[in-house]
DNA sequence: GCAAAGAAGTTGCGTTCTACAACCACCGGC
DNA sequence: GCCGGTGGTTGTAGAACGCAACTTCTTTGC
């Protein structure tokens, strides 16, 4: 009667696998994004990166809803935010719409800054990650999509 | 003569959706592991937990080691192991062969704490994930246990 | 054996990031 | 026009981390 292998009957050890492996993840990555930072401008914060990240999938957008994506305080956005526009990386404009609120958008120096270091990345990264292959890799990051997508649905459930 | 669809023709957006999701991942993951750690004892540290939870795979092992694997700084690791020692989470012993090295293990009370706290967020889990089956979420512990080990190896070899 | 090199751990210090709170400016409904 | 709610700014306290100096012990070389 069971629908078909949910998780329903999920083995403990997969469970503690998973937490494991993002744990090391978590500790490992941290340097990373750290030296990513760095490579775009000196004295960038990690935060910093993740919202230019933001910024140059979705183009521009409001820092309040930056901030809610990325999980960062407002204390720390704004400081952030600062720091990116005196670093020349981003636009601030106000919202015509709502004089409250800022919109953001990556100035064009920001733009070449994040295309270079994306593209130095690329390079370290095919040469890592030689023994794998297209669809593997896709998978992974399908994965981790949808895996990000059922947290975040879970949390937005219990407002 | 390509050998077969290697990640030599990676689609840059693959690459680029990687690590943002990893780096979402890992702003949601912190609180997360925080909030872990004090529900295995107030005031214990998200390094301490990573500790614990190394310990409980491998039994037992010696301070530098560990250190290594989680990727800490000595100092940190120093300080870790007397709060968990304090915390009557683990035993500490002098290694037999080599009087430098301290050998790690878990008390009774740190095991019974783990397992209680991995059952609690077993069942938080299974509901959390009810729209998965066990091969999907395998497939995501599998690929992230697999990118854990490249990037590792990578690591190593530049040593 | 003994001296030098090096690893394990401890401790202190400075930096960085974050979470919390108080505060101002602006939107919305009544 | 008043009031609760939201976006943003600033200040502050606290935690965690990395770095470096120092001690103790092992190992290597002579």
């Amino acid at each position: 009667m069971s629908a078909a292998a949910t998780v329903a009957d999920l083995d403990p050890v997969v469970l503690g696998d998973l937490e494991h492996e993002l744990w090391l993840l978590l500790r490992r990555v941290r340097r990373n994004v750290a030296e990513r930072a760095q490579a775009v401008e000196p004295g960038l914060t990690a935060l910093g990166y993740g919202v230019l990240d933001q910024l140059l999938r979705d183009g521009s957008g409001r820092a309040a809803d930056i901030g809610c994506t990325v999980g960062a305080d407002k204390g720390a956005m704004s400081r952030t935010v600062h720091q990116l526009v005196d670093l020349g990386l981003v636009e601030r404009t106000v919202d015509p719409e709502d004089a409250r609120a800022l919109v953001l958008s990556l100035s064009e120096h920001g733009r070449d800054r994040m295309r270079e270091v994306t593209e130095h990345r690329r390079a370290r990264f095919l040469g890592l990650m030689s023994g794998w292959t297209n669809a593997e890799l896709s998978d992974l990051v399908a994965g981790l999509t949808r895996y990000n997508a059922t947290v975040e649905a879970a949390v937005a459930s219990a407002d």
